[in-house]
DNA sequence: TCAAATTAAATTGTGCACAATTTATATCAC
DNA sequence: GTGATATAAATTGTGCACAATTTAATTTGA
């Protein structure tokens, strides 16, 4: 292909990627906002269902997110009742971030979200597998070859 | 699979999307920062390398992007001397978006920015073909049952 | 032991995305 | 023609992302 069919929007395989993420996130919207959560909250509200008690650095390298991002979701969760923050004892640097109970019991209601999106994203097991097989091998390449750092 | 199962971060789909498309965004910085652009006023650019002229909504639907982001934007571009807008004649609602000469001669430049690109993803062509087709259809079932409006 | 280097969050500033509203223009109905 | 409706951008306000810097606590090393 020549240098300048590559500029062509249809020829570009970023593009795809940014418009399915925009795509996404406006699609999680009116099913997140019963629960009072934005797409990022949703994200961290999982991490820390996983387990809380967590970092704020240890949840960043969880989604790929700064304390610059962090940061200000955490105070916002924190406004709803959701977690609480608490400096680690032995070193006052840490922020650790716990579920309150309100926190702990909106996981019964996040329960039914993968299923209403499975629905509108409307493809079947194989695509979806596929999907996020090579979604993930292409966050590994670009986490891996560092860009010059 | 378990509903309680689906909530694992391993489990998602759209987290690998999100965090795909972070990491893209995030790669083209630095290759985009020589031409003095950011990811989305690069595909802006691209829309209007295969014709200028066009109208802010032209320009929106063919990003899946609307005025309260392409206008600042825009400005930004203009701002930046690369395009001018002006208002259609035949409609004063419309405004029109032209290359300005600084504009058009960045496309030399950019003919570079696919090639660089291509080369921190990593992903031979029949990966990049496969994920491009698959985030296409995800982009189009999302587009299409659209939620309840 | 104490100054230098390191680390974890927080802060600051810029630029998206997008919902909701507003403004200005155009079209339609009558 | 003129009021009602519709349409295109722009505006307003919120919440990310992230680079760069700052602040505070910890670790290291001469």
């Amino acid at each position: 292909m020549a240098d300048d069919d590559m500029l062509r929007l249809e020829a570009q395989l970023c593009f795809p990627l940014y418009a399915a993420a925009n795509a996404t996130i406006r699609a999680y919207r009116p099913i997140l906002a019963p629960l009072g959560l934005t797409y990022p909250q949703y994200l961290v509200m999982l991490v820390l269902w996983e387990g809380d008690g967590r970092s704020v650095s240890e949840i960043g390298s969880s989604l790929h997110l700064d304390s610059g991002t962090l940061t200000p979701l955490l105070k916002r969760l924190e406004a709803a009742g959701l977690v609480c923050r608490r400096r680690q004892v032995a070193d006052e640097r840490v922020v650790l971030v716990d579920l309150t109970a309100a926190g702990q019991a909106l996981r019964e209601k996040a329960l039914a979200v993968p299923k209403a999106m499975a629905g509108r994203l409307c493809l079947d097991h194989e695509q979806v597998n596929r999907l996020r097989d090579d979604l993930r091998r292409l966050v590994a390449n670009l986490d891996t070859d560092a860009p010059q750092d």
